[in-house]
RNA sequence: GGACGCGUAGCUCAGCGGGAGAGCACCACGUUGACAUCGUGGGGGUCGCUGGUUCGAUCCCAGCCGCGUCCACCA
């Protein structure tokens, strides 16, 4: 017997134990298996699972169940990112905090091998905690972005790039992360709105003394870094001083007035001070005027020796200060208004604002690369879903910049490029090759020093749809599974990593690396609110798997997962998911105390009672719901189709109705048995996906009794139903007893069979109106509830009816006859409603254009709508006649 | 500044040309019964506002109001 709930703190280790031991998480090695893959967006390895990744999880995890169960050779491919910023910071933080020597202190190798230590110790938290969430990964196949094979990708990757000339090293305006000291792209920077300031600042015109330019600007330290002053060519007021020179304060340099139409006259004071170095659109006006480029600020944001004495070695924001106030002593700071301006943060942070700087960093020829990837999805070789993506995807693509892939950080895939002597690169896959390429450019061995830089973590995130199946020493698997099947993620990515993958998977695969990408939304919180450490309000999916079981939260992922935007999460929500799979759990054990087995060779065609013929037809319908919404990625309705099967299909009529027909015994009985068994059966096999651990414990519960069970649920094969269990006379027939019984109260949950006691259908209001419905439909009921003979016997004692059947009796207590007045009001109420039906719908079917215009079957819809509600009325008056009678 | 999306029951959301739905919450009744409950019934909505198209608009179009997100840029 079935305990009355089910465990999931006991049962989920341990199935999951028995999956990942028994090698069913690996795809089938059957060669004709149509394969179908999915690679895993790597968590960071320093991640710990938050609730976005119990979605996108639960999500791929269901979609690579019900393929494999659909006898596909279903991999779903796991493995880690080394996230190259967040990993490195982690650990020199770690070493910070234990005393230790600072990473720059230790040197590289011994840094690194820090890395490797602290990975090794507690990276891949978040590999365990996938398990706990049920996820069915091939672990065997687990892969880290750092691992040899992976790195060798790389190293191919970048070389084939260089040497196809869509990699590139140039000196460029990037980026700069002043704190850690590294470029970063364009995607890692968010500009956030900040209270600042506008200064005004004189620069006196040379030779006309006592005369001056104003120019405005929000970071008046970068004036020492000034080239020139730009005016607009057509701004009149300033027409005459192009080609003079300023005398730039402090400084005390010399620079040009020159006319650009950059400058734009309604802004500020129309002159724009040129800072090239500091400034991604004075640089560019810097290019236009073969400006000279002023670097006045280190690595760490100091003010560096190109500045005069004083400021130099001060933080950035302490010489903006002094600049602004030395200006102002010398009479040259004409004002300062506040400004709300944009001001660009480290992404990851927020805390470190931006630095433009003038570096040598590795670029990646995007517009280049995007073509094919714009190409492949307005072609439909990759769809988007929701289709609303594909905008965000091509706006982005098409004004696409080139990629700065070059990051000063230790830890991350070392870039394969050595330099010669007087600086040329030499870029090869290994360093002998890279000796062997010097050699024949110098004419003599010379010697080669690495470059110090690491790649963007994404750029080896790009590679691995195709990097991780063994590409390029091992083609094997590339060929079976590449392009894969489908891609789940989350919106936030699809620039740092779908759109990567697009283009350097078509480049180097001449593929898609996967035919369809699910988006999926932002989890909030239940208020709505972005969940963030600072508002206390992050739900730890952990902690959810412990208070509800990994299913509940599963369930409750994937029925959210149709909400696009965002997606609130309450734990009342969850609680209600809990509750369906303790509905479906009690089912279960109803089935077990009622001895529905399984029978073997039973086949549903074959049934004859109305009850099954029709729950068959039930179970045809959810079987097409569920297939065909798992087909699109539909999680949602899938979810849903289940949910309203298993309680309001098998639950509330199902099991119910076959109460009296099991307690009725003989044929009719057995076969009730039978069919429910089978009924249960697929509710598992199609809940599975989404509800992996209670429905294999119920599977391997319900093995016992019947024919042995041949494998484990989670690779039973998905059902493929017959039209032919379609049954409209059934459906027709149970329409009319679910109509019957369901308009009396009560009477639903009242159809019981108490353990030990007499069968006995319980109603506890049976109003005079029940008992003619009761009566009037006696025949179909008789039939329907597979017993000889329904009597209705009247009244006892003010408190039960008594129904009895040939070996059956029903009582029907009577606790309170209904509130007969309230009974008048609800049929005249009903009654005005349906007159108000009635006489749209005739005024409808009487207007000539309606009848000219609408579609035949619409005018014949309105015609049965017209029909029913007439006759409808025409009951309800009768009955109401009848109930005044009575009262 | 550009783009995308959203305003439907108290809450979270489906629906998207042919007489508005679900879950939760709420109220009432019942519950020794397979059910950490469950069941039955009920209240509650001019489907953001204003126009237009149509025989017919929650649905299509335009404008407005409100909210959210992304991108760009602000000297």
């Amino acid at each position: 017997m079935l305990e009355k709930t089910f465990d999931p703190a006991a049962v989920e280790p341990r199935l999951y134990a028995t999956w990942e031991a028994s090698g069913v998480f690996a795809p089938t090695d059957d060669p004709d298996a149509p394969p179908f893959a999915i690679v895993i967006p790597p968590p960071n390895v320093t991640g710990q699972l938050h609730i976005g990744h119990a979605l996108n999880n639960t999500l791929q995890d269901v979609l690579i169940r019900y393929q494999r169960m659909r006898g596909r050779a279903a991999l779903w491919l796991p493995g880690t990112d080394h996230a190259g910023i967040a990993t490195q910071m982690m650990v020199e933080r770690q070493l910070a905090e234990q005393g230790n020597i600072g990473r720059r202190e230790l040197g590289r190798e011994a840094f690194i091998e820090k890395v490797w230590e602290w990975k090794g110790r507690y990276g891949g938290a978040i590999v365990q905690q996938l398990r706990r969430l049920g996820a069915s990964c091939d672990w065997s196949r687990e892969r880290f972005t750092l691992d040899e094979g992976l790195s060798a990708a790389v190293r191919k990757v970048f070389v084939t790039l260089h040497k196809q000339g869509l990699i590139y090293r140039a000196k460029r305006l990037v980026n700069w992360q002043p704190q850690l000291q590294t470029a970063v792209s364009d995607l890692e920077v968010v500009n956030l709105e900040v209270n600042g300031h506008m200064w005004r600042i004189r620069y006196p015109i040379e030779g006309e003394s006592g005369r001056f330019i104003v120019v405005a600007t929000t970071r008046p330290e970068t004036m020492l870094g000034d080239t020139a002053v730009a005016v607009h060519p057509d701004d009149e007021r300033y027409a005459h001083l192009v080609g003079k020179q300023v005398r730039l304060p402090l400084a005390d340099r010399l620079i040009p007035i020159v006319a650009d139409d950059y400058a734009d006259p309604e802004k500020g004071t129309g002159a724009v001070k040129i800072t090239p170095a500091h400034d991604f659109n004075d640089f560019r006006v810097g290019q236009r005027h073969d400006l000279p480029m002023i670097n006045v600020l280190t690595p760490d944001a100091k003010i560096n020796d190109e500045a005069p004495a004083k400021y130099r070695g001060m933080d950035r924001f302490a010489a903006r200060k002094e600049i602004v106030a030395d200006l102002d002593d010398l009479g040259l700071l004409e004002g300062v208004d506040a400004n709300k301006m944009m001001v660009p943060y480290d992404q990851k942070s927020e805390m470190v604002v931006i630095e433009p700087y003038l570096t040598d960093q590795w670029w990646v020829d995007a517009a280049t690369l995007a073509g094919p990837a714009i190409r492949a999805v307005e072609q439909g070789k990759t769809v988007f879903q929701p289709k609303a993506w594909e905008k965000t995807y091509f706006d982005w693509m098409r004004n696409i910049e080139p990629w700065c892939v070059s990051r000063q950080l230790w830890w991350g895939h070392r870039i394969p490029a050595w330099f010669g002597p007087d600086g040329t690169a030499f870029v090869e896959e290994t360093e002998e090759e890279a000796k062997a390429a010097a050699r024949a450019h110098y004419g003599k061995d010379e010697p080669l020093t690495q470059d110090e830089d690491v790649l963007d973590t994404w750029f080896s995130s790009g590679l691995w749809a195709f990097s991780t199946l063994g590409w390029p020493n091992d083609l094997a698997d590339v060929k079976r599974f590449y392009p894969t099947g489908a891609l789940i993620t989350g919106f936030d990515i699809i620039f740092f990593w779908v759109a990567r993958m697009m283009m350097l998977g078509i480049h180097f695969m001449g593929d898609v690396p996967f035919h369809k990408v699910v988006v999926n939304a932002l989890i909030r919180d239940e208020r709505g609110q972005k969940m963030s450490k600072t508002k206390g309000n992050v739900v730890d999916p952990l902690e959810l798997i412990d208070d509800y079981g990994a299913d509940a939260v599963r369930f409750t992922m994937a029925a959210l997962s149709g909400q696009q935007r965002s997606i609130s999460l309450s734990r009342q929500r969850i609680e209600g998911y809990r509750n369906f799979g303790t509905k479906l759990w009690n089912a279960a054990r109803f089935c077990q105390m009622n001895d529905c087995v399984r029978v073997d060779g039973f086949d549903p065609a074959s049934v004859k009672h109305v009850q099954n013929r029709w729950i068959r037809g039930e179970a045809l319908k959810v079987w097409r719901e569920v297939t065909d919404a798992l087909e699109n990625a539909d999680f949602a309705e899938a979810a849903e189709a289940t949910y309203r099967f298993v309680w309001n299909v098998f639950c509330d009529w199902r099991l119910e109705l076959a109460k009296p027909v099991l307690a009725g015994g003989g044929a009719a009985a057995a076969e009730t048995r039978a069919m429910t068994a089978w009924t249960l059966d697929l509710i598992l096999k199609l809940l599975h996906p989404i509800m992996p651990f209670m429905t294999e414990e119920l599977w391997e519960k319900t093995a016992g009794a019947g024919p042995p069970r041949d494998s484990m649920l989670i690779t039973a094969q998905w059902p493929d139903l017959p039209a032919s269990y379609a049954d409209d006379a059934a459906a027709a027939e149970m329409a009319l007893v679910i109509a019957a019984i369901g308009e009396g109260r009560s009477v639903r949950s009242e159809l019981n069979v108490p353990n030990g006691a007499r069968p006995a259908l319980l109603v506890a209001e049976a109003g005079p109106r029940e008992r003619r419905i009761l009566e009037e439909n006696n025949e179909a009921i008789r039939r329907l509830l597979g017993v000889d003979g329904v009597r209705f016997d009247g009244a006892v004692d003010g408190g039960a009816v008594p129904y009895i059947a040939e070996g059956v009796s029903f009582a029907l207590p009577v606790a309170e006859f209904i509130d007969l007045a309230a009974e008048r009001a609800r049929l005249a109420k009903e009654t005005a409603r349906l007159s108000s039906e009635i006489e749209r719908t005739a005024k409808k079917l009487g207007n000539p254009d309606f009848m000219a215009r609408a579609p035949e079957e619409v005018v014949e819809e309105n015609r049965e709508r017209l029909a029913e509600a007439e006759a409808a009325r025409e009951r309800l008056a009768a009955a109401l006649k009848r109930l005044e009678a009575v009262g």
